[in-house]
DNA sequence: CACTATTTATAAGT
DNA sequence: CACTTATAAATAGTG
């Protein structure tokens, strides 16, 4: 009988336009870059953060080293929340929320912000604000938690500020960008002390375009609630 | 004559001992990687944040699309500055910079935070902010920035405040964990229009641990400045 | 999702 | 680090 493949076949580096394949070869290829993502750092020992957002703006994310080892290896730092204001005025805030069931149970969340003039910051601000607030995935109210800790860091900036003198060079710049990186699950339910990259299929976590449900699906049994549609601004929803 | 090569030999997935192959499987793969993710870019139109760091610690990143072409697609969208205060209290604070010296020139910074109890907290973070100052990125104070920015940002949550009613669910937990994420630039000094995802080389950037340097070596031109040592974490200097 | 036939990625070696 | 070779992996097209 004839052949009954073709083999694979050389494809152009161009845009997928048939929107089928498209789905089919993201899915695959995605696969792919977690698998060597995985490899690499279990191979050379690398610590890899790595956001993927598809172009239907669903996220998929990957993480190494596992947040317990980040924190044994970061403990006590602390960076500075940086916010600029060029004469064109851009800002950008970004926060996370961790969430950590057990000790290897833990997600990382980010968010993006970019604004180009006070007028659109504004009106969008109150507008995405609002939205989230369907969310919902707070305990107490937003607001409050919010105030609390702006509360908090104000107080401890200001306290800060008699230490600090010199603070001069070059805030070159207008334009703020953030992007959200997530901590995944590693080994789930055991082998906390392992420090080593796993299987990169437990590394990897998909995070679906969940417009209600709160947990994430894909390949990570994390329990965790993953928050994406809300502050993702890639999706539709949420912020969106 | 005898074969000049058994070819590629199957690997066990078992990080690397010997510390000159790693280097250079670190090398290949890492280039690889990248350009799995810049072929993912360019064939689905995905978007992709990817950070790498070697075993030495420095810092490879790839970003696509462009901070334009993220500027043109987010604009006016603002997170949530979000912080989040368990019983074993924690919290995070990020913030940027992000340096644009032409329309496609741009970094993006990240920062990492993680706490684990205040003590802690207030003792490294005390230490790490004073550090932070001798870096200088900054032309006005930053305990003048960072309070003018919280105290708009407290006002704005108070004014929100009262629109929000519905913030239940769940929050949680206790810890926070932030990592940085690098928007490179793309196609330097041409095609701003172009929101496709060009050669791989062209949308990864190295960043070698230099520590009074300030520009970042390595596949990029980029000609903007590059604070890595200043936040990165993982860097011997600045916050380390 | 399984199956090939090929294209790619790469481990070793130079 | 760049080039080469031979082979392991990834994956395009198909059922």
């Amino acid at each position: 009988m004839a052949r009954t493949s073709r083999g694979r076949q050389r494809v152009p580096m161009t845009k997928i336009t048939n929107e089928a394949s498209l789905q089919v070869t993201f899915s695959k290829r995605r696969n792919g870059l977690f698998k060597k993502a995985s490899e690499l750092c279990t191979l050379c020992g690398a610590e890899i953060a790595l956001m993927v957002f598809s172009p239907g703006k669903k996220v998929f994310s990957f993480g190494h080293p596992c947040f317990e080892t980040l924190i044994d290896r970061f403990e006590g730092r602390l960076s500075l929340a940086q916010l600029t204001m060029g004469h064109d005025m851009q800002q950008m805030l970004e926060a996370y929320r961790n969430v950590s069931l057990n000790v290897l149970s833990q997600d990382l969340t980010k968010v993006m912000v970019l604004v180009d003039n006070e007028k659109k910051l504004g009106v969008n601000l109150s507008q995405t604000m609002k939205e989230s607030m369907s969310e919902n995935w707070w305990e107490r109210p937003l607001e409050e938690i919010e105030i609390d800790r702006l509360e908090f860091l104000k107080t401890y900036m200001e306290e800060l500020g008699c230490k600090v003198n010199e603070t001069r060079g070059k805030m070159l710049l207008p334009q703020v960008f953030e992007t959200a990186n997530n901590n995944n699950n590693f080994f789930i339910g055991s082998s906390s002390l392992n420090t080593a990259a796993g299987p990169y299929d437990q590394m990897m976590q998909t995070h679906a375009n969940q417009p209600s449900s709160s947990t994430g699906g894909g390949l990570n049994e994390n329990t965790s609630t993953w928050p994406f549609s809300a502050w993702n601004p890639c999706l539709g929803g949420g912020f969106l």
